[in-house]
DNA sequence: AGTATTTTTGGTAACCTTACCAAATTTATA
DNA sequence: TATAAATTTGGTAAGGTTACCAAAAATACT
């Protein structure tokens, strides 16, 4: 195996000493030109690289950082995750992806543990700081895990999650307003002159879904009684959607006005079920959602959505890191009432554009 | 700042030297039962994990893997980078992922540039093997200085493209059939008696649009007359197909009979756009495409595709590079004719569900 | 029992860089 | 010119682990 190029071989071809060929790595202004010149030509002649390991070890810093997202085929976190990228970059950060996919895929605890002990892995050895990017921390019974994973790090990688608080988490948390989402885009329903709405996609038992649904059943409380039989969790992909809206027409005589679903991904289901059945949105029933997810004005119909400002999410978590990276005091960012309502064509409030079939 | 728990400070609790302890951290058989044993209660006691810088700095390992990609919000890299870290993770290794969002972005070249820096960087430091998948490599110019790049590390970390072949890169090439891909949706069109076909997306000059467009005109040669008109390119999303299907609705008296889409991204554009002019595929126009993204069987109407087989793809890849990590001789795998086509409604093939308006 | 063999254990160099302090050199000041 | 101060350079420990060789202990063999 051919040997690697050292900061050693680099002082000697340079007649110098590896201190000072450190310092013009380092931009430490102690050198002088003549010799930092000289340093730097014989650096770039041999494309030398200064070890991250041999680095890390000393300054014990990798500058890298963990992102955990429980399913990176979800579009709304891969819009994430690149707005945090292009944050991460510029401070000189590099992304370390863990995929854990624990959303809604009814894993067993067995494997949950498989990916904890990868995770503590991970986060102990070689990672500045972690970011946990919702849903893997939703389901309880895994949220309980990755807490007590949490708790017993050694590492003192500091962590941020985007996403609900979890009691008892030793971690900073970015909260989403999932309250204000569904309520916005409730409202907009109600104001439309809805009354009989009902929820759609989720997973029974977990957090967001059980958020979700809780800001769903406030804001309908003041108009409407609310009709259980509208209400059909099930977990967060198209399939859900679909199946949930197929259960609805299978088992009602009548169409609902409306219906709010948990995500775009569920409505685009909804969509498609509507389409076999000759129906759509928002002529046969009016439909909204959350998450406002990269294809929203491509789909057919266009979809009224809730946006959560990724970019202003990303970097707020981001900004939280670095400063407990640095072990600088906490200043508080804004953080306050980001989603806002992007109104399109689902729930019918814009009317769709003339000479439509 | 906390002292960091060590291996040496296990041993000393244990009461036996580092090599022993390092012998059971690594499952060394020469340790005897009894001694394992209490050593194993004294790591697990601490939660110690031994650090990864320092395990590198000697066996010249870091278990990371660096996946560069040049968009990570197309659905089918995302796929990919899934089916990847599903053969990766059992295998030991963390992906580090490096964003390059140099796919039709029109950045300029001093962008690149940094990119560049930052992907050799990385690439030197601290990883055992690099994967690129497809994008990024496909311009002209940055695959120039990719190559460039990739030819000055001293690094051996080896290099694994997912995508074309690039002359004088000293990479492995796993090749995705695009040919094939593209035949055989254009074939799929053809059989079903449609003659003016028209080829939509993609980057002129970029080498992947180049390629799929002359399969596309080699499988349409033999039967057909190649309208020009009907080749509109632009970029690989959504707003692409979108404009380019207005374009050909506003300089055509007629619709042609059928599109080609570089991908299904594409294609939703295209189904976006006709629908906001009361049309739809495929009874008003049969539309093909590759890439099979993941909600291909959620579009309205259901897309006709092609599929890469991005499990076998991210396998292989991983597969050539771990014997390059490994210093193996390099066996051959099965890589024969993945593109697989995948018959759904927009092509007319399969009649649309009855009921239908 | 005494020796040869095998198994288990311990000590230490090496990996590559930065931090820190001391030494050498240059420049400024009396 | 001699001395003080500032700038530039060099030497070496430290960081946490594994590899390698030597030593010790346990086991087998004559």
């Amino acid at each position: 195996m051919k040997k690697n190029i050292t900061i050693k071989e680099i002082a000697k071809q340079a007649g110098t000493s590896v201190s000072t060929v450190s310092r013009v790595l380092n931009n430490n202004p102690s050198v002088s030109p003549a010799k930092r010149a000289k340093i730097q030509a014989i650096i770039d002649q041999n494309h030398f690289q200064p070890s991250m390991l041999a680095r890390g070890m000393v300054s014990h810093k990798t500058n890298t950082l963990a992102v955990v997202v429980s399913d990176i085929n979800n579009p709304y976190f891969t819009d994430l995750i690149s707005q945090i990228e292009q944050n991460a970059r510029p401070a000189g950060y590099t992304l370390l992806l863990i995929n854990t996919m624990t959303a809604g895929t009814g894993q067993d605890a067995s494997d949950v543990q498989v990916e904890i002990e990868a995770f503590k892995r991970i986060m102990e050895a070689k990672v500045d700081g972690v970011l946990i990017l919702g849903g893997e921390i939703d389901k309880e019974v895994v949220a309980e895990r990755y807490i007590s994973a949490l708790n017993t790090l050694n590492s003192k990688a500091p962590v941020v999650v985007i996403g609900q608080k979890v009691a008892g988490c030793d971690a900073l948390f970015v909260e989403r307003d999932q309250k204000r989402s569904v309520t916005l885009i409730t409202q907009h329903l109600l104001a439309l002159g809805h009354r009989q709405i009902g929820f759609v996609g989720g997973e029974p038992g977990v957090r967001i879904t059980s958020q979700r649904l809780a800001a769903f059943k406030a804001t309908m409380q003041t108009y409407s009684e609310i009709d259980e039989s509208l209400i059909v969790l099930n977990n967060y992909y198209p399939q859900s959607g679909y199946d949930a809206m197929a259960q609805i027409l299978a088992t009602h005589k009548q169409l609902p006005e409306a219906l709010v679903a948990i995500n775009d991904r569920v409505a685009e289901g909804i969509f498609r079920c509507l389409a076999d059945h000759g129906l759509q949105a928002p002529q046969d029933i009016a439909v909204g959602s959350c998450d406002n997810f990269p294809y929203g004005d491509f789909l057919i119909p266009r979809i009224t959505t809730v946006d959560q400002h990724n970019e202003v999410l990303g970097r707020i978590a981001l900004h939280y890191l670095f400063q407990l990276i640095d072990h600088k005091q906490l200043e508080q960012t804004e953080t306050t009432h980001l989603p806002e309502l992007i109104i399109r064509e689902s729930c019918g409030a814009k009317l769709p554009k003339e000479g439509k079939q």
